[in-house]
DNA sequence: ATGGTAGGTAGCCTA
């Protein structure tokens, strides 16, 4: 089974990109962020046309994710346990930042975690509260294959950005920001692309930051152990920055063995 | 060069 993450940066807005995208790479199911529309505003023909039924989790015009499968996806789940809200004006909303689904009993979630903004940010606290819940609530989930897939907002490593020395007082790279990417990893969680596939995942639209490989990675797929041991490949689909129209994040994709497991328990036969 | 581009929306906000 192939699974991928995406930051589309609006579903909307590169609809035939995505599909297509999708059925040239051979993705069974891939975890989106930042489709910028309502649940029902979700371009959901374009990707049964092509095979792929959808789970959408949107809001407004900002944030939401969805997830994509040409397997069957069961358990969908909207939100996590305790997922704090965010208040923009007057009382904190849930934001759509967070779903779930099984397929072919590997647990995927499609996140995007808060930006933070800045530093001195409302939004920077929100952040860090956000991936604390999210951590505290990840032994409820163990016993099966389960992977995080998304836009953490985080560079892990200072080789996770373009020129450290320009981040200095920046979100994404602050030590309250890797440390709570760390307690992800402390929780068990297995970052599965990075051995497999080097480079960056995201280029921002401004300053030329593509033209010039001034590049971040923020998007990633961390397992359980159960998870990582299926993992067979992964790549990052640098391609998908190109062409017209592209997001300013790229896929991400994990090749998954379903199959060696099974062999474990199927008897001998001679 | 302390900048710049893109999306949703119809004012600016978000990234």
């Amino acid at each position: 089974m192939r699974i991928a993450t995406w930051n589309v940066n609006s579903v909307r807005a590169r609809t035939a990109r995505i599909v297509d995208w999708l059925e040239r790479s051979d993705v069974d199911v891939l975890a989106m962020q930042e489709i910028k529309c309502k649940t029902e505003q979700f371009p959901y023909a374009a990707f049964e046309a092509a095979g792929y039924e959808v789970q959408a989790h949107g809001f407004s015009q900002w944030n939401g994710v969805a997830i994509a499968s040409r397997l069957p996806m069961t358990e969908v789940e909207r939100d996590f346990q305790g997922q704090p809200g965010y208040a923009n004006t007057g009382d904190p909303v849930v934001e759509a930042r967070a779903m779930a689904a099984t397929v072919e009993g590997v647990r995927l979630w499609s996140l995007y975690v808060p930006n933070g903004r800045d530093l001195a940010h409302a939004h920077y606290g929100y952040k860090l509260e956000w991936l604390r819940v999210l951590a505290d609530h990840l032994d409820t989930w163990g016993g099966r294959p389960l992977a995080l897939m998304g836009d953490f907002n985080i560079a892990p490593l200072d080789t996770d950005v373009w020129d450290i020395g320009a981040f200095d007082g920046s979100t994404h790279v602050s030590k309250p920001e890797r440390a709570a990417f760390d307690a992800l990893l402390q929780a068990g969680l297995v970052d599965v692309v990075r051995d497999r596939a080097p480079g960056y995942t995201y280029w921002d639209y401004k300053a030329g930051r593509w033209n010039k490989n001034e590049g971040m990675r923020i998007d990633f797929v961390l397992g359980t152990p159960e998870l990582a041991e299926l993992v067979t490949h992964a790549s990052i689909d640098r391609d998908q920055r190109q062409g017209d129209a592209p997001s300013d994040h790229v896929p991400v994709v994990v090749d998954l063995d379903l199959e060696t497991e099974l062999d474990d328990d199927r008897p001998m036969i001679f």
